[in-house]
DNA sequence: AAGCTCTGTTTACAATTTGTTCATAGAATT
DNA sequence: AATTCTATGAACAAATTGTAAACAGAGCTT
């Protein structure tokens, strides 16, 4: 599930926004001006963020070059009015992804945004199957051979996690910093005893393992 | 200098794309309907298509869809005028990148053009592939001939930055300072021992070679 | 409120993997 | 030919990971 930052200061559109997005099965959060948005990049950490550029405060061209600077990947849309050439040309040129014009479609933009997904290779998918293992995200189920099995949420979100992106490591800390609260006192050694725990209750789902990668963290592999 | 395939049958507006793009410096070849775009790709690498959607003989669509088949990671821009949500929104489900309506302004256009080239260049700088062997950075992961293999943290630094720098030599005391702690008190002639073990395991590679740089070091050596 | 269950965390020790040194053989250089 | 440098297997040391078990706390049930 890809978690999406929407930024727009109407706050009727917001509300909108967020709602439609998270229909689609979205993780949304919602900020409604570029200072707001900041400070919550600064917690959390988006797949996407889409950005008014009109806005009190700091605007939108503001606020993705104060995005860029830190992290070059995330893909950024603006959502605007303004439909002059010269702030698309200044947008693209500070890095945005994609250019929006009010009004427009919902099922558009989903589907705008589902393509830049899977562009950086954020997949969206709702449900996992892998050989004989499935896993359905909006469930929150998960199955072998037709079978329940139980997970906790913490381990459902890390098996998830894990398995949207076979073959890539994630170290101890990414986990961490992704599933557990900002201000836990947690160790490391925690995502130790929860993989001991999914490798138990995986053990059966043949397609796939949960590879230790010596030094640095985990990974899926399907066989 | 990326390459750029234009497919478009409106031969004014053809001309007038690819001499506009030429001008902001890229190397543009034309076709004038899919089935001719698919010929020229088959012989030639290109960085990203341009196609108009409605054309004889073969439509963007189409094109769009056998490319995909055979090239998932190249962008696909659709160039049309037609305005309508339902085609949109099969554009981006059957994968193109950006769906840009007719009449556009050049100068936005190549501004997404780059916008898009540089979000590429981002996912190719995280891959190495020399020859039959493939490293990832961001996965973490190695392979030759598409079959895993096993690299330890340091083993996986060491020989990522060798493969950055072809033909640049690395001396003992440059790796040690860079890839072990500050008050590590390992000798440099554990350097040596990596490099075996890195030969050891890269040895079917084909297309490189790490080279023994008599009283300096290592380096890698694209054959 | 007491008792229960479920989840999350820590700890300790065992098991495994990785890192380093050393000894010796071999290559390259002078 | 002598000297310096490198290759490499083996042995040992160090670090990391696996896992069971104990404990703690939240949320339910009675």
């Amino acid at each position: 599930m890809a978690k999406l930052l929407v930024v727009e200061d109407d706050k009727d559109l917001n509300r909108i926004l967020c709602h439609t997005l998270r229909d689609k099965g979205y993780d949304v959060v919602s900020a409604e001006n570029g200072l707001e948005a900041l400070e919550k990049t600064e917690k959390t950490k988006f797949d996407m963020i889409l950005t008014d550029i009109m806005m009190p405060k700091m605007d939108g061209f503001a606020l993705a070059d104060s995005i860029r600077s830190v992290d070059k990947d995330i893909p950024i849309i603006f959502m605007t009015a303004r439909d002059d050439k010269a702030s698309k040309i200044f947008g693209y040129s500070i890095g945005i992804d994609d250019y929006i014009v009010k009004p427009f479609d919902m099922d558009v933009l989903a589907a705008k945004i589902s393509a830049i997904l899977r562009r950086v290779k954020i997949e969206n998918e709702k449900e996992l199957i892998i050989g004989n293992f499935k896993m359905n995200s909006e469930e929150r189920s998960a199955s072998i051979d037709g079978e329940e099995i139980n997970l906790t949420v913490r381990e459902f979100d890390i098996l998830f996690k894990l398995l949207s992106y076979p073959k890539k490591t994630f170290t101890r800390s990414a986990l961490m910093e992704e599933f557990w609260d900002f201000d836990s006192s947690a160790t490391s050694r925690t995502v130790d005893v929860y993989m001991v725990k999914l490798r138990e209750k995986t053990s059966k789902a043949e397609a796939f393992e949960i590879q230790t990668v010596h030094g640095l963290g985990y990974k899926a592999v399907i066989k």
